[in-house]
This record gives C-alpha cells, sequence and structure tokens, in this order.
DNA sequence: CGAATTCTTGTAATCGATTACATCTACCGT
DNA sequence: ACGGTAGATGTAATCGATTACAAGAATTCG
C-alpha cells in the first residue's frame, strides 16, 4: 500500500527471487541458496544479512525451478478409487498428515475406474511431477504406449495388492482370514444358517471376503449354499445391501445371521430390513467389515471386523517416505505388511438357541 | 529389453529428454515443441517424424521445466479443514472431477485448524507450487512475515465467507434463512418448543444457523428461550449431538423438536436418545442440516436441510478454473454465489396435536 | 614468517522446456 | 525474372534455483 520501495521504479508486480535477495543483501545468489540450506556454511554476519533481506522480501523460492535442478518435486500421488465413498476418509486424513510432516504435498487423483483416467496419472507420473505413488485400491495405471510407469518412481499399494508385483511395497489385511473369523464369530454365537453378502465382483477383496466366509462354513462342517450367496453388489454401498435385501425376502427359509463384505453393505441391508418390520438383531444377526464412522453410531451398532484404517494409512506413507529418501538406486526393498483386523462386538448380533 | 539403442552406451538410467527427441527425430528442440504446441505449424512430415520418435522413446515433457518457464503449474491447492467429516467427501469429488477436466491437478491439505499448517500452505501459494486456491471453510492461510497471499494467485471460498474480502469468489448458502425455513417447517408442523443444537461456537456457519433459528421463533411469536439451545457442540459430529442429549435428559420440560445444526450431529443426538428409550418422531421431532450420505439411510430416515454440496463443488472449480485461465491483471471479476437449500422431508418429524 | 590448510564467497554451468528472433526456402504477383 | 511475402525451422535466451569449481581470505603450524 505504501510507496516506500523505489529500487526498481518499472518491476512492481513480478515475483521476488533469489537474485533479488541476492542483491538487497549484497552477496551472490548461492551465496542465498547456501544460507538457506546449510546455515553452518555461512558466516554468522552473511546470514543475518540473507535473512534479513527474506524477511524484507517475503522471499519464497520457487518450487519449479527448485524441482528441475533437484529432479524432485516433494509430491505425492494418491490415487483413489473415487466412488463417493467416505471409507477413505480417515486414510486420506493419516496420509496428508505423514507426508506433510514428512515434507512432502499431497496430490490426489480419482481413477473412477475409467482406462483414461489412468492414463492421464500415468503421464502426470512420468512427467516428474510426483516423487512417490500410493495406489489405494485399484489398478496402477499404466500407459497405452506400453511404457509403465518408471521404476524410478515408489508405488506402493494399500488395501489390495496385486499379485506378482515385487516392486511395490503392499499394506493390507487378511480379508480371507478375518472374514473366516467374522462367520467363526457369527457361528461360536449358535448361528447355523448365514448368509453372505459379497462386495462387488472382480474385486480382489470381495472374492477374498468370499473365500474367508466359504472357509469357515466348511471348517464347521456347515453347506455353502448358492442360494445364501446374495450377489449382485455394485459396490461397498448401501445400495447393494438394499438389492440384497429382496434376495432374503425372496427366501422361504430365512438364515438367522448375515456376513456383509462391507459397513455400508450391512447397513444398507439392515436399514431395507427393519423399514418391513424385520428385528436386528432379533430375528437376524448382522456382521459388516471395515469398521467405519457409522457403524458404531446406528442403530442397532453394528458388529465389525475392523480395519486399522489410520494405522495403515501411517505405515504406507511412512514406508514411502523411506524408500523415496533413499536414492534412487531401486536397492530400497519394499514392505509387504499384513495387518490385523479385529473384532468389535457391538449391537448387531445376538446368540441364538 | 532389447538392446537396441547405442547411442550413448553409459546413460542409461537417464529420463528422456525434449533433447533426445529432436536428435531421433533430426529437428531442433523448438520444432519439437511446437509439433506438441502448435501442431499445424510444422510440416506433415517433420510432425509425423517427430510423434514418432515420440513413440519410440517415450517422452512426456518434464512438468518442473515447463512450469518454470511458463509461470503456471496446472494446479490447485484445496484446502480443507481436515476434521475426519465425510461431508467433503463429495464436494472432494467434484472438484476433483472438474478440476481433472480442465487440465488441472489437485494438491490437498488439511489446515486442521493449526497456525503452523496455515503458515506452510501459505508458502506453497507463495511458492508459485499452484495456479489457484481453493478454500473449503476455514480461514485462507497467512504467513507469519504479514505477507499475505499474492494477489496474482486467484482464492474462492466454500460454505464460509470471510466478510470484507472482495478479492475472493465465495460459494455458499444462505445458512441463515435455511435454518429459518427448517425451524419455520417444525413450526407448520405444529411445534411450539422447538430446541436448537448449534454447531461449534466460533464459525459463522453455525452463528448463522443459530440466528436462523431465533429468526423463525421470533417471527412465530416464540419464546427464545436459553434452555433450549444447548451449547457445548465440538465440532460438526456426532459426540456433540450425543452431548446435547445429556441437555435434553436435564431437562424437565422436553421440547417436541429439535433443529440440530448438521447431520451428524442431529443422528449422534437420535442415537443417544433412542439408547434411552425415546421414540424419534414419536417423542421428539429432529430435523438436520446438510443433508450427509447417511441421513436418508439412519433409522428413522432423516429430515433435513440439503445443501447442493456436488453443484457447490462443481461451480467453484469452474470458476476457479476460468479464473486462472483470464489473464493474471487481476481484472477477473470474483463471484458471490449463493445456493439454495431444500428442505427434504423424510421419517423423522412428525406432526404433533 | 611463510607455506599449507581451512573457511567463505563468487562465477558460471546446469536442470528441460518454451519462444522471440533470425534465417532460409518456396511461392506469389507483376 | 525479381522483389516481396509467407511459411518452416533453427539458434539461443530465458525461467529461478542449485552446486561444482575457482578464487580469495583467514587461520594454523612448523
Amino acid at each position: 500500500m505504501r510507496k516506500s520501495e523505489p529500487p526498481e521504479p518499472e518491476a512492481a508486480a513480478r515475483s521476488v527471487t533469489i537474485q533479488d535477495v541476492a542483491r538487497r543483501a549484497g552477496v551472490s545468489t548461492a551465496t542465498v541458496s547456501r544460507a538457506l540450506a546449510l546455515p553452518e556454511r555461512v558466516t554468522e554476519a552473511t546470514r543475518a544479512a540473507v535473512f534479513s533481506a527474506i524477511r524484507e522480501t517475503g522471499y519464497t523460492p520457487n518450487a519449479a525451478a527448485r524441482s528441475l535442478r533437484a529432479k524432485s518435486t516433494k509430491m505425492v500421488l494418491v490415487l483413489l478409487p473415487g466412488i463417493g465413498n467416505s471409507f477413505f476418509t480417515p486414510v486420506l486424513n493419516a496420509l496428508e498428515e505423514v507426508f506433510t510432516e514428512g515434507g512432502y504435498g499431497v496430490l490426489i487423483g480419482y481413477t473412477r475406474q475409467s482406462r483414461s483416467r489412468e492414463t492421464h496419472y500415468a503421464r502426470v507420473i512420468r512427467a516428474g511431477q510426483v516423487d512417490g505413488v500410493l495406489v489405494v485400491t485399484g489398478n496402477v495405471p499404466r500407459d497405452e504406449e506400453f511404457v509403465s510407469v518408471p521404476d524410478t518412481v515408489p508405488v506402493s499399494l494399500m488395501f489390495s495388492e496385486i499379485p506378482g508385483t515385487p516392486q511395490f511395497s503392499v499394506f493390507d489385511v487378511d480379508n480371507r482370514g478375518a472374514s473366516a473369523e467374522a462367520v467363526r464369530y457369527l457361528i461360536s454365537q449358535g448361528h447355523r444358517r448365514i448368509a453372505h453378502i459379497p462386495g462387488a465382483e472382480g474385486g480382489l477383496e470381495a472374492s477374498e471376503r468370499l473365500g474367508g466366509y466359504c472357509d469357515a462354513m466348511r471348517e464347521a462342517g456347515l453347506p455353502v449354499d448358492p442360494a445364501l450367496i446374495w450377489r449382485g453388489a455394485s459396490n461397498f454401498d448401501f445400495a447393494s445391501g438394499e438389492r440384497a435385501a429382496r434376495d432374503y425376502f425372496a427366501l422361504d427359509e430365512k438364515p438367522t445371521a448375515v456376513f456383509a463384505a462391507a459397513d455400508e453393505i450391512a447397513l444398507g441391508f439392515m436399514r431395507a430390513l427393519k423399514n418391513r418390520g424385520v428385528g436386528i438383531p432379533a430375528d437376524v444377526s448382522v456382521i459388516g467389515f471395515d469398521d467405519t464412522e457409522y457403524a458404531v453410531h446406528y442403530d442397532p451398532a453394528l458388529t465389525t471386523m475392523r480395519q486399522p484404517r489410520n494405522e495403515m494409512g501411517r505405515l504406507a506413507a511412512t514406508d514411502l517416505l523411506r524408500r523415496m529418501a533413499t536414492g534412487r538406486d531401486g536397492t530400497v526393498p519394499t514392505l509387504k505388511v499384513r495387518l490385523a483386523c479385529e473384532l468389535v462386538v457391538r449391537e448387531s448380533v445376538r446368540a441364538v438357541e
């Protein structure tokens, strides 16, 4: 507002560069750069001069110039599937926190299961716009030109692994084992006729959870009845649960318990049943998977298998930070971390007989 | 895999630059650049040579170099408050979609109401790392050095405005008017004794919604009873609603209806009441605000005022795109867009008397 | 006291793309 | 046929920071 800086009469709107600081402090640009990067390498006096020049000009180093020279952008790309699912909210929260703490920015991308978007993000990676990639469920983006993601950029996977990719770190849970444990819990409560609502077909998680359901049933000597496996889920969402409710009502011999592949599916299912006067857990017990925010607040509160989403996010981010920090020699070992799920007993399952 | 490129025997791991493409196509770097940016300005033949060289080498222009020269990064910063609230999930979805469509990347930042984080993001902006900023609720980051966000970077606000800032575009709703409308609806259903659970104090939205509640009560000649305004919300979350339930039970003369400043507050409140045998809407009617994902799936489904979050996101992103595209002359007019909320009648309010 | 060493600072190359300007070729009209 | 113009391409400056190397100043040590 005040007109108290008349060094350059014309150039007013231009942003302040390291040159301006150097001129003002009476040193070279190299010294300014050093004062910033290695303060102990410059004299007390010069350091003071440089810092006061920085303060007076309001200088901030240009990110693009720095990236160009350093060949590092200090940014990571977090790829999410991007259906409006709040499952990922706490994950993103954990990631942002750890990455910001480590000096990295978080660029997000929603792949939306679209090929063109994957190609788009492959190009972002190849343009050197990010130093690392975190794929939160889904596929690693590949380019139409067969040019895969360069091996110089570390990539990590969360929630679902891609078999045969030792070059990626993986952070997931034992979906099959945890699902079996959930079903075993229902069995321990006296349930014998147990249905399953799987997630969308094609996903590795969904088929693993279905596998766990089958494991537990067989292990207990119970039949795996196709009529009790309600296909047709389009996603891990309410609508899939509501759709499954139709299968429930169409059935003559009802199950006494249901294992849903995700909390949102369980909630949608419960809602549909309650709407038509079916009591939960009075008439049907329901167990979910994930332990999302709403599981505990629903009525009845949902019994579910918890995925430690926050911890997984923190671990995945920390690992990626480590791999990005270590030289690009490709010698940094990747991690395959499988975390334990935890059964959270609440109100939606009751003991029978 | 094949060893068919022996121009540089040593340099193998280096990434491919425009130089490599130029050499391979037998043209200058300028021509390569032109073939990419203005294809009609080069000969058919050269264009073909350049493109095939690009395909063979797998070239992708380096983002940092481009940004440095063009003084534009094609990225926007989206600042979120970052309490683990899924209210913002669909907003982020809409933003990512529009920005990606427009050729911009989305860098996210969670301010978490922390000064140091605001400073951090102020530095990101000043470093020229983004071409625009979208502040989704909360404060515009400022630096400790009093150097504000440069006026060359367009900034937009969503959900809450900051009075006296014509340089920012704003996209919000009429919180006060919509709240009054919600309360008027309760009154129209015969309710006279109506309580309010405000959001966290200090926020503009919370006080506007409280104001709307008061407006509607006064307008109907009803008393604004301080005992019916339950303070102590720490946020727009379940816990605040549960806390408010204590105030409800402590009251001798119960209200017949409650207006909660947010859906999550309403849900937490409802849950706490149902837990102790209070019927909703049999004993108490509840109306929320926002129409988040879970409002429709709760039991009873929540009657609420819908904020058009998706549309707001799309509009805000489109406006920012426009402001970034137009020259940096500061001559691009900002927008103040106030969208209408919509009453969504579901099951949680009943008519009395 | 002078030579060797260390410390501090400056000069200039570099990162990879874009683009103003120069140059050269081809084609036009008269 | 010749000057003029349009079109295609190349040369080199530029964006803003980092850093290898050089050079000068200060310190140490025999």
